[in-house]
DNA sequence: TCTGGGGTCCTAGGACCC
DNA sequence: TCTGGGGTCCTAGGACCC
């Protein structure tokens, strides 16, 4: 069996887990520069604020609702999420988190000796009281399946009490029929469309479909799938693997257009990057770098380009990697034209130990110690005081973060106060 | 005025190898 | 007139996830 645990409306729920006044008032969580939507609690979603929706669209919806919004806190997300994680790990030897606010386990032989529900039941206990995350538990033999009861265990809490077992060929039946068809994991916008117009409008429709018509049409991702809703698991729990790709991307807060202040960008973007590398002892062999000017202004000369470069040997080093991205840079660099977005995502690793030295350019050895050190002073002080001269050493540069919360968890002048009357 | 930021996997087709 | 059979690697594009 697996279980599949997910938080409930992590982000805003890790809002109001400092802030009880919030307990039953509208939150949303904002992206980065207070941009859109992204996260809602229930009462939000109730009122029709959708994903992804626009904030200065809807500034008078919260006005008028009373609705509580706030800046996006990666910091308090991200130490949240280990906390429920580490508690979700005393459940079972074999856990995969697979995002930020879910996590599958795998139960083997659990099922002979314990009751799941009532397992379940006891976690969800467990980790709403210490870390006053609700989160919603589903059980069942795949991990398709998992995810199916899932829903059901969110969609129901009042008559699943947010736990809900998938274990006979009744129950899975009834799943598959209540779930749609674009509600299954694996199920975007394109195939739902595809399903729906041959009158496939269930998941258990799906399971009825010829497996020819699937594996021509979703490959052989599809018939996995549809083998997994079946009851016959084809995906087991996965190791924590090391990340192929790492982009460092980001909007700004307006539309700029000197090359000055795209360049330190792109070069911050960069020595990021880096930073993640080292951070999983890899170097890259390659580097994109993309720029794009705002899409939503129809009235401004549109401009997107990107360009991969590949490197003379491969490199973590943050002076190294930001000095290939502005040389990135300047091949699609257009004057002129309003950038709204930039981005540095490096490809093509190779481990860290391992260097293929080049016939003609080497790296410069000075720099693994030297980011070593660098690392280890930001590390200790908890934030990029470290930087490249080429980095905005002055930090002209901002994101716009109006309603942001304390880091409650991680910075010792932001926790928590708490008065006594 | 203002619209996020990360990732993964699969397939087809072309270039190339013996 | 008729022109083999087996591979690999790379890239672009399309789909999906949170």
């Amino acid at each position: 069996m697996f279980a599949l645990i997910d938080c409930n409306n992590f982000y805003a729920s890790c809002e109001r887990a400092f802030q009880p006044k919030l307990k039953k008032r509208p939150v949303v969580v904002l992206s980065n520069n207070d941009g859109c939507v992204i996260a809602r609690s229930n009462e939000a979603k109730a009122l029709g604020i959708p994903m992804g929706a626009p904030a200065f669209e809807y500034k008078d919806i919260f006005e008028r609702e009373n609705i509580f919004v706030c800046s996006s806190n990666y910091a308090l997300y991200g130490d949240m999420s280990n906390r429920v994680m580490t508690m979700l790990s005393e459940y079972s030897p074999e856990i995969e988190i697979y995002s930020i606010d879910e996590a599958f386990l795998k139960l083997t032989g659990f099922e002979d000796h314990f009751d799941l529900y009532e397992y379940g039941k006891d976690m969800r206990h467990k980790v709403t009281k210490g870390t006053g995350i609700p989160i919603s538990i589903g059980f069942a033999e795949t991990k398709a399946l998992a995810k199916v009861a899932n829903k059901i265990a969110k969609k129901f809490p009042d008559r699943t009490g947010s736990v809900h077992v998938i274990d006979n060929e009744e129950k899975r039946i009834k799943a598959l029929k209540w779930t749609k068809i674009g509600d299954v994991w694996g199920v975007g916008r394109q195939h739902c469309k595809r399903l729906e117009a041959i009158n496939v409008l269930t998941a258990y429709d799906f399971t009825q479909l010829k497996d020819e018509w699937i594996q021509r049409h979703m490959s052989i991702v599809g018939l996995r799938l549809k083998r997994e809703l079946e009851g016959i698991s084809c995906m087991d729990i996965e190791d924590v693997k090391d990340k192929q790709n790492i982009a460092t991307t980001r909007s700004f807060d307006s539309n700029y257009k000197e090359y000055g202040f795209i360049s330190e960008r792109v070069s911050t973007f960069a020595a990021t990057c880096a930073e993640k590398l080292r951070k999983q002892r890899s170097c890259c062999n390659a580097l994109m770098v993309f720029i794009h000017t705002n899409g939503h202004r129809k009235d401004l000369e549109q401009y997107s380009r990107n360009t991969v470069i590949k490197l003379p040997y491969p490199s973590n080093s943050s002076i190294e990697l930001s000095k290939f991205a502005v040389i990135a840079l300047k091949k699609i660099f257009k004057e002129g034209l309003y950038y709204k977005k930039a981005g540095v995502i490096v490809m093509d690793f190779t481990p860290e130990n391992v260097t293929q030295t080049s016939l003609f350019s080497n790296a410069n050895p000075k720099h693994p110690p030297l980011m070593k050190v660098m690392d280890s002073i930001n590390r200790g002080i908890g934030c990029t005081k470290l930087k490249l001269a080429s980095q905005d050493i002055k930090r002209t540069w901002k994101m716009r973060q109006e309603k942001l919360s304390p880091r409650y968890t991680t910075r010792i002048d932001e926790v928590i106060k708490v008065n006594a009357i």
